[in-house]
DNA sequence: CCCGTGCCCTGGCGGC
DNA sequence: TGCCGCCAGGGCACGG
């Protein structure tokens, strides 16, 4: 599941392969993903650059925002000629460049938003700063307003953009805070080591291609930061810090995987 | 403001 | 073997 780390892998991916170009023509394989008005408008679109932000990815083009936002199991692939996989649902032909957007649950979106209007329509509107950006006190602030679990705050994108629910779980084991401790309780020595942990956390797995749980991989490589996972996934492992057998249970409609004893409430 | 629920979708897995 | 039903998840709309 791609979250903050694996976008920044995939658009490095994009940057290095179609930054430049112009997009001739796309194929659209899966209707619901893209309209014909939209199409229409990105053909003859030049690649300025591809940005990111949180889980976003942003083309920028002549005169508009490409957003593409990868979900679950969104994934862009080089073919070398017209032969595509049942999940390839966009097809763009960019200069001599045929790009797939595959994505085997379809949850994936584009959005096209007017140069310069980027942050002033959705998805973007509301979006936070990510971990590097944010300020530990705001942080702080703003949790101390709310009532919900930190599990859930972490996952807020407006209040702080990029992480999901791997590295929502990852961050509150090495901040030793418990996923269910309400935004109200947290100490401000929590924030700040939760901010602390999330910006070493996502630039080690940015540093290492990012995640792989079941699917991602970008120009065929299969990130492996997942191999260092501590608690997503390891229900009835022991913990790697104390041995107590990790737990997990929903959280906001998340599953959460915590050691019940190196994180209190 | 806050919360919970449903929707979108497919593949993998447990149960029988 | 195969079929059925459930679960996973990010963002958003909706209702209370």
């Amino acid at each position: 599941m791609p979250e903050l780390p694996e976008v920044r892998v995939v658009s490095k991916f994009l940057n290095e392969n179609i930054k430049g170009k112009t997009i001739k023509d796309i194929d659209i394989f899966y209707q619901r993903m893209m309209s014909e008005d939209l199409k229409q408008k990105l053909i003859n679109q030049k690649i300025e650059e591809i940005k990111t932000h949180g889980k976003y990815i942003i083309i920028n083009l002549t005169d508009y925002h490409l957003i593409s936002h990868l979900r679950m199991e969104g994934k862009y692939f080089i073919r070398s000629g017209k032969v595509f996989d049942k999940h390839d649902h966009i097809i763009f032909y960019i200069d001599d460049l045929i790009l797939a957007y595959n994505d085997t649950r379809k949850f994936g979106t584009f959005d096209l938003i007017l140069k310069d209007q980027l942050y002033e329509e959705l998805p973007l509107k509301k979006l936070g700063k990510e971990p590097f950006d944010i300020d530990p006190a705001y942080f702080y602030k703003e949790v101390k307003k709310r009532r919900s679990p930190i599990k859930t705050l972490l996952l807020r994108q407006e209040l702080i953009a990029g992480i999901g629910n791997i590295y929502a779980d990852e961050i509150l084991f090495m901040a030793k805070v418990h996923p269910t401790k309400l935004g109200v309780n947290i100490t401000k020595k929590q924030a700040e080591e939760i901010i602390y942990y999330a910006k070493d956390i996502l630039n080690k797995a940015i540093k290492s291609g990012g995640t792989t749980i079941s699917s991602f991989e970008s120009d065929g490589h299969v990130g492996w930061f997942s191999l260092k996972l501590n608690v997503h996934t390891k229900y009835n492992e022991p913990c790697k810090v104390c041995g107590t057998l990790i737990d997990k249970m929903k959280i906001g409609g998340r599953t959460s995987y915590f050691c019940k004893k190196c994180q209190r409430k």
